[in-house]
DNA sequence: CAGCTTGATAGACGTGTGTCAAATTAGAAG
DNA sequence: CTTCTAATTTGACACACGTCTATCAAGCTG
């Protein structure tokens, strides 16, 4: 029925804010992941992440960049987590948190369609 | 209809999340524009206007999208304005509204890697 | 096991946000 | 000047959000 803007399990299709109009749904899902980035903290987290070497870095990595208590941080990796944007994985005493990638560029495709075309 | 964006003209050039890491006065102004993207109906009355025939749309053409009363339209709409992403021009009896492109790209350009440009 | 470190959870508290109805401004037309 | 329409502002309210302290869970190491 529908022909392009679908939301395929986890990918747009290709359609950003200046071409055909956002759904109600699509807006919703979207929104939620701006939410997320709509943070200070969690802004500069999620560039923290994704700048540290490796691709990863664990809270003790990034707490320092912060005059924050732990568990403020822990909360603002929470967002970013459920709003998809990082993962998270448990290796021997740490967590790792790295950047989803194409999530990231979902975000920004709907925002630039002429700095998207690649 | 003067409210005009708080980053006037200052450009953090082109440093995408990916790449150095953000400083706190960039996440700052940065996750405040992405915050006015992070609401349901302010994402679609953005797409709604970048879409409308003319790149511009007054709050009549937008406010039966939704079911919401007019002021809350009218509060979204400033919201937007304030963070820089529409203007707003009054002509006769109607408030037309138009995207800022370069503020999307913008914020577009932080989340897209390879998207940077010069 | 005990003890330490890293990180997450729970609960509380103050502020911010989205929404509406009512009142107000701006302009056009009688 | 009066009246009508378009849109914003004001004031109020419930709820969400960011932050903290205190507590808890997971995993090392002696």
């Amino acid at each position: 029925m529908s022909n392009q803007p679908e939301w395929n399990g986890e990918r747009w299709c290709c359609s950003p804010v200046t071409g055909e109009p956002l759904s109600a749904e699509q807006s919703g899902a979207l929104a939620a992941s701006f939410k997320a980035l709509g943070d200070p903290v969690r802004l500069r987290l999620l560039s923290l992440i994704a700048a540290h070497e490796g691709g990863e870095a664990c809270v003790c990595d990034l707490s320092g960049a912060f005059e924050l208590s732990g568990p403020t941080i822990s909360h603002h990796l929470k967002v970013l987590r459920e709003a998809g944007l990082i993962r998270s994985e448990r290796r021997a005493t740490w967590v790792y948190h790295s950047v989803v990638p194409d999530a990231l560029r979902q975000l920004s495709s709907v925002l630039g369609p002429a700095t998207a075309r690649a």
